[in-house]
DNA sequence: GCCAACGTTGGC
DNA sequence: GCCAACGTTGGC
C-alpha cells in the first residue's frame, strides 16, 4: 500500500480538531490545486496511511497518522455557495474537485519537525517531497523507504 | 510582516 | 501558446 503526506494548517484544521471530531473522523475537502486533487481522486485508496503535517505555524512538522476511511468522492464544497470553496466551475454532474475521509490513527509521541526531516535531506530522505525547493503541494506520496525511516525518528 | 517560489489568469 | 501580472503558500 502507498503513503502519503496531508498537510493542514493546525490553527484551521489540525490534529486536535481530529482527535476532537466524532470517530476522529473528518472529510479531508477544499483541496483547489490540480496535482493535488489527482492524488486525492486516483490515488489515495481505503485503508492507506498518511503522516499528518502541520503548516504556517510555530514548529511545522509531522503531528500524527491518519487513515483514509473512504476513497475519493465529489468535494461537496465545491458545491455550496455559502462555502469559502465555492467553485462555480465545478458540478455533481461533472465534478472538479474531490475529497476523501480520514480517520486519527494515532498522534505522534512528538512532533518530527521539518527542521529535523531537513537534516536527512542529503540522506535517507533525499528526494521527499516535502524537503524540495519551493514546495506547496498539499497531498503528497511518500515512499515506503522514507515511510519507515520517518518512523524510525519518532 | 517579508519574500521566494509557484500556480493561475487573461490579454495578445 | 506566450508570458506578465497577480494571488497564494509557507518558512522564517
Amino acid at each position: 500500500m502507498a503513503h502519503w503526506l496531508l498537510k493542514t494548517e493546525p490553527d484551521t484544521f489540525g490534529i486536535d480538531h481530529l482527535a476532537g471530531a466524532p470517530r476522529r473522523t473528518a472529510t479531508w475537502d477544499g483541496v483547489r490545486n490540480y496535482q493535488a486533487r489527482n492524488f486525492l481522486r486516483d490515488q489515495l485508496q481505503r485503508g492507506e496511511q498518511a503522516f499528518l503535517y502541520h503548516s504556517s505555524c510555530a514548529v511545522p512538522g509531522i503531528a500524527g497518522i491518519v487513515t483514509v476511511t473512504r476513497a475519493a468522492f465529489p468535494d461537496p464544497t465545491a458545491f455550496d455557495r455559502k462555502n469559502e470553496h465555492f467553485d462555480a466551475g465545478s458540478n455533481p454532474a461533472a465534478p472538479r474537485w474531490y475529497a476523501i475521509n480520514v480517520q486519527l490513527t494515532r498522534r505522534c509521541r512528538r512532533i518530527i519537525t521539518l527542521d529535523e526531516l531537513r537534516a536527512h535531506d542529503e540522506g535517507k530522505l533525499r528526494g521527499l517531497t516535502l524537503l524540495q525547493r519551493g514546495n506547496r503541494l498539499s497531498v503528497q506520496a511518500v515512499s515506503d523507504a522514507h515511510w519507515q525511516f520517518i518512523l524510525s525518528l519518532e
